[in-house]
DNA sequence: TCTATAAATGTTATGTTATCACATATCAAC
DNA sequence: GTTGATATGTGATAACATAACATTTATAGA
């Protein structure tokens, strides 16, 4: 068997398809479903969406993996540091090749919270999804 | 059979169920899934998915309205006039009640177009959507 | 080491959301 | 009325996600 080295950050700690699953978003260039992930780490094992899904679920909470609602696709953290003092992240989903580009803003995420006390409502959320045309393809479209 | 009267804001335009599945939201607290509105209509003949999805698709493009990408919820607009000068609406919805809040932030919008400058994406987006808890469920929550 | 327990993983089945593809009906133009 | 376009009906299936339980593996205590 063998022994294995455990470091504080060690990404198989988050369950055996973990590390697959995040290594295999890391090569992709777009979102890729939960059944794309499936199909790609057949030949290690993988059988059933149940195993896909949780790996997802612990690296989604690692902060290693973020999910685009709209889409159902699911994407590597660009490794970004999406920390404490500017917790917002900003998710530019090109509609037309469908990157998607990691973005944080200091303006936005004050006038989020700022928001919060305006109307009165305790924001959870932590990242933003949005639609529009990358710098590549601007103008390029149709 | 009758005659039927048609005015420029005819909702029957927009398909024979789009009167009743907008009634049907408006008369609902939270979000309701495409299966939940086909059936609360099935007295009124609907049988098969795709009637409500066509209703959704045409009463969203006209702005009535709005999904909920992360629940596949939907609501009816709140009657906001959501309009060109301040496009950018806000989707306050409640994890604790379920319930959706719409709202608008002229400082959320300008920050957000000129967001679109700094990271060179033309943004499409017209509607954010925000977890968190309303004012009722602060503090109650658990 | 043995064994009891908990945790992780495997696996089947099923639930939920959404669309395809084609049939039928309705309506307007000619 | 025939044609052609649009709307609607309908069955089948695709795509996404989780429930429930079996099996295996890791871990702790005797």
């Amino acid at each position: 068997m063998g022994h294995h080295s455990h470091s504080h950050s060690d990404i198989s700690a988050l369950g055996k398809y973990a590390p697959s699953v995040l290594r295999y978003l890391q090569s992709c260039e777009t979102p890729q479903s939960a059944y794309d992930i499936l199909d790609a780490l057949r030949n290690e094992g993988a059988k059933a969406p149940m195993q896909i899904y949780r790996a997802l679920d612990k690296l989604a909470a690692a902060g290693l993996v973020h999910k685009l609602a709209k889409s159902n696709g699911w994407i590597a953290c660009d490794g970004h540091d999406h920390n404490i003092t500017n917790p917002l992240l900003l998710l530019l989903s090109c509609q037309n090749c469908g990157t998607v580009e990691e973005a944080e803003d200091e303006e936005l995420a004050s006038a989020f919270s700022a928001l919060s006390d305006k109307v009165k409502f305790t924001l959870q959320t932590q990242s933003v999804e949005i639609d529009g045309l990358c710098e590549d393809c601007e103008g390029i479209e149709k």
